[in-house]
DNA sequence: AAATGTGGCAACCGCCTGCTA
DNA sequence: TTAGCAGGCGGTTGCCACATT
């Protein structure tokens, strides 16, 4: 585990911790209290760094740390928080007791965020991934009829579809800029505010409106057939991507954490059920029963890095399809 | 049984921020 | 005002353990 034990120009040493360097830090903080870390190390005794020390002491040595597994409420509140605060990994700990920013960023990089890549949801967005779908390509080599889907009278040129999509991805970015830019935040309810004059909030309605209708035309999409995205599992994943949108709305008015309360699954991994549970959380307005989800959602398999793609690609136009287009947008502006 | 691939995670790196002289 | 420093933070690295071939 970690690296190979080396030292600097210094002559301090590097790479992992021993029993002895554990045991000397351990004892000199008990005794003096941490800080100082400058100094730590020359007064505990150790030929390290006092950054080394620090770290060792505070991702490891403190006896406040939970070590173990993440439990299902601890992996509903990363994912909660993620969506809220991004890569604020100290963050998002100070919310976790016993847990460190460093353990929780590592697990969110080995555990969650390839669990939502495969559900074709950005990680960092927490929105329906957008980054490699070619709407274009899809005009051409279907005769979908999308210029009546969105209510457009013009003709619809494919190159409305590549700006659609540009500002599609915009939109996501502003959404994550957002986020960024608060990070002296104030609450939940102003955040939800901004969100909502960005026009970031979805709305449900019409979004219901179109699920049946696209459900059809999404079916006769090349590789996206009913062998690949199967009628209950794609409008499953509509659903729960729909709800999903919704999330960030229920968990501001919760006040970003409450605890779970009626769920259960089926199946036996707790990990991938505590993302179902966290698209779906408290959320009033689904039809959606929770058992059926799991039975139609399945995350057993492991997936290639192409069937990832592949799975992402055909529920990301399910997804994208959700998204409304702005009233503000004018297409005859744009060509 | 051996070789190879992959996932998990501790630890390091470098940048940023805030404090102080 | 600014330079130097310490601590904090997020991203990345690289080794080990386990799984797969």
């Amino acid at each position: 585990m970690g690296r190979t034990p080396s030292s600097d120009k210094n002559g301090l040493k590097k790479g992992p911790w021993t029993p002895e360097e554990d045991q000397k830090l351990i004892q000199y903080i008990q005794v003096h209290g941490p800080g100082n870390w400058r100094n730590l190390p020359k007064n505990a005794g150790l030929q390290r760094c006092g950054k080394s020390c620090r770290l060792r002491w505070t991702n490891y040595l403190r006896p406040d740390i939970r070590r173990g597994r993440f439990s299902f409420e601890e992996e509903e509140t990363i994912i909660q928080l993620h969506s809220v605060l991004g890569n604020k990994w100290s963050a998002i700990a100070a919310r976790l007791p016993g847990r460190t920013d460093n353990e929780i960023k590592n697990y969110w990089n080995t555990h969650i965020r390839k669990r939502l890549l495969r559900m074709g949801i950005d990680p960092v967005t927490h929105s329906p991934r957008l980054d490699f779908l070619d709407l274009s390509s899809l005009f051409n080599s279907t005769q979908l009829n999308l210029s009546s889907l969105l209510g457009l009278q013009a003709l619809v040129n494919p190159e409305i579809f590549k700006l659609a999509n540009s500002l599609l991805l915009s939109h996501t970015h502003e959404n994550q800029e957002l986020l960024l830019q608060n990070q002296n935040f104030q609450g939940p309810e102003l955040l939800l505010q901004k969100l909502q004059q960005n026009q970031l909030l979805h709305n449900q309605s019409s979004i219901s409106q179109h699920n049946d209708q696209l459900h059809n035309q999404v079916s006769e999409i090349p590789n996206c057939t009913p062998q690949n995205v199967s009628s209950s599992s794609s409008q499953s994943m509509q659903d729960i991507m729909g709800h999903y949108m919704m999330n960030n709305d229920q968990m501001f008015q919760k006040n970003v954490m409450l605890p779970l309360q009626n769920y259960s699954y089926s199946t036996s991994d707790v990990s991938e059920n505590s993302i179902i549970q966290s698209l779906n959380n408290n959320n009033n307005n689904n039809n959606i029963n929770n058992n059926q989800n799991s039975q139609n959602f399945s995350f057993d398999t492991p997936l290639s890095g192409a069937e990832e793609e592949k799975e992402s690609y055909c529920s990301n136009f399910n997804n994208f399809m959700k998204f409304e287009i702005p009233e503000s947008l004018n297409f005859d502006d744009l060509l």
